[in-house]
DNA sequence: CACATGATCGCCT
DNA sequence: GGCGATCATGTGG
């Protein structure tokens, strides 16, 4: 067995095949990527982030994200401008994937936003499966990329030219949207309290038990 | 439901 | 040498 540091190209989990041609989907322009991120963590909610493996599609409908702000943003890894081997990633032009190991067994997946240079970000918190895939998948950071087999492998990836990583959405789906501060981050001083995560409200997938003030069970 | 803790290791100071 | 954009499991109320 490879340890799990050595493991850099998962299988997905099979529950999440699914074909992104017969839902409707379309994907987004490189220009709603370079947008403002907050604008970008909020519309993306209900979107479908999609791996093809071996040629099929697993994907899961986006249901929670977090913004991060770049220099000015104490909770996020470019605060005051800082550029490490590490989050390089995040400079990149927005619509590339920004992925990330933490706590010694966990990946997390960004999608960069703004221009190249800039280094801002949008954390993929939780995400829904097709029907039939467990509830709780990828009910968190870390699980959303176990469940897709996601790891720093993946780092740097562009979501816009034809790869194997890709970001759908459908036009008519009107999504309730929760607000709330970042999950993990209280180191982060003032920022720790800025209003930065947004959520599905009506999804059972949403990660941790807060799911804001107006938390459902 | 609300905490508390252990696991585990790359990254930065 | 310390700690983290996490998670699963445990305890107690």
């Amino acid at each position: 067995m490879p340890r799990q540091s050595d493991a850099t190209n998962l299988v997905p989990d099979a529950s999440l095949v699914f074909d992104p041609h017969s839902l409707g989907l379309t994907e987004y322009t490189r220009d709603f990527f370079r947008r403002g991120t907050i604008s970008v963590a909020r519309q993306i909610i209900g979107a479908w982030f999609a791996r093809r493996y071996q040629n099929r599609w697993y994907g899961a409908r986006i249901v929670e994200t977090e913004a991060y702000l770049g220099s000015s943003d104490a909770a996020a890894h470019s605060w005051r401008g800082r550029r490490t081997p590490r989050n390089e990633p995040m400079y990149l032009d927005g619509g590339h994937l920004y992925v990330f190991f933490v706590y010694g067994m966990h990946y997390c997946a960004n999608v960069v936003t703004q221009r190249a240079g800039i280094g801002e970000a949008v954390l993929l918190r939780a995400a829904e499966g097709p029907e039939g895939a467990p509830a709780k998948l990828l009910s968190g950071p870390g699980k959303l990329c176990a469940a897709l087999g996601i790891t720093v492998a993946s780092s740097r990836e562009d979501l816009l030219s034809g790869g194997n990583l890709r970001l759908f959405h459908r036009k008519s789906d009107s999504v309730n949207i929760g607000v709330s501060k970042r999950i993990g981050v209280a180191y982060a001083g003032e920022a720790a309290d800025w209003p930065l995560r947004f959520f599905d409200m009506d999804s059972p997938a949403v990660s941790g038990s807060a799911r804001g003030s107006l938390g459902r069970k």
